[in-house]
DNA sequence: CCCATGTTTGACAGTGGTGTCAAACATACC
DNA sequence: GGTATGTTTGACACCACTGTCAAACATGGG
């Protein structure tokens, strides 16, 4: 095989993820990603399509290291400790950052319309309740288990539009901290 | 007083509003604006100085429409009661339109960045918490009231997030319910 | 009835984005 | 070393939007 990428791949991605995060995926445009990633607009036309295309890659990744980090948050038995440290984990990835980034799923989730972009955020969202379902144990939930997850999962996403309004985690860990508390008997 | 304005302003904020609500604060033009209320691009910035200035006069108002709303659905005193009727309340207005329009506020606070703007999506929520506040007697509540006020809210905007995400507003009820559940004993 | 005042209009110049393409280029392979 | 192959580059044509402005306009008050 001639004709060989000149760039390096994962520094592309890496830096293109970080403008998608800080800015957005609607106000991040193909030149902010070529300034970013220092590749020439045509050649990233030329290698991923477009700003989705590029983005789905981009999401697919980040979606993954996100699920092993929860994972391995969620790994204590008692579900009140689990819980905390899976809120901790979400809590630590949308205020990282100065000024913080907020949550890329949500954000994007939010400001996409149908389409290729929603559905890779879906897929996360169901596969977080996968993973916090299976983590949490029946006993000593004050409602039904599957109903558990799903708040769960549902409360994620409160805490990214907080986050955006009143940029302050120790509130964030607050409410987190009292929805845990009603829920785990 | 000569040069008198030639348009109806009220009818104007509800077709602006409209637009804003349908698609997104960042993604509306003036454009946009001036073709569905009729009035030329021009006169709009004359008349109100800008996007960001008509916004906020437009989401002054529907802040105002909106607490009513809500707390009118708060008035039973029972604490399931109050908070499920609160949270239907919520979902008919996000779920309404077809395709549902979803959250304003969330949208907003989600896509705007710092300004003004997010000041009045951070006032709609204190305000919110406030009358949810109000409404919950102490008493049956599983955490503390000021903490299950800020659940309340916060839940709110989760369910806004579901709402794009999975279009489907049994899926926000159910949801909401659980909480409720959770929350009251 | 006229005039002062505020409104409306369409046009203007500027900005920042898009997607594409031919030509120049780099390199793995024979 | 030459060649085929895929990559990079900068330019091109195009579009949508912004904010402003002078001139045309409508109308209430004198």
């Amino acid at each position: 095989m001639a004709g060989v990428r000149q760039f390096d791949e994962q520094q592309a991605y890496a830096a293109a993820l970080d403008v998608f995060w800080t800015k957005g995926f609607r106000a991040t445009s193909m030149l902010d990603l070529a300034t970013a990633t220092g590749v020439q607009r045509g050649s990233l036309y030329h290698a991923y399509g477009g700003k989705e295309q590029l983005f789905l890659r981009l999401f697919d990744q980040f979606a993954n290291d996100f699920l092993a980090r929860v994972a391995e948050a969620l790994t204590p038995s008692d579900p009140r400790e689990a819980l905390l440290r899976f809120f901790d984990c979400c809590i630590a990835s949308i205020t990282t950052g100065s000024p913080s980034r907020g949550c890329l799923s949500t954000r994007t989730a939010v400001e996409a319309d149908p389409g290729a972009v929603e559905d890779a955020v879906r897929k996360l969202l169901d596969d977080l309740e996968e993973l916090v379902f299976e983590a949490l144990s029946a006993a000593g939930l004050t409602v039904e288990r599957r109903e558990a997850a799903r708040l769960v999962v549902a409360h994620t996403r409160a805490l990214a539009v907080l986050e955006r309004v009143y940029g302050d985690p120790a509130r964030l860990r607050e409410t987190a901290a009292t929805l845990v508390s009603a829920l785990v008997r």
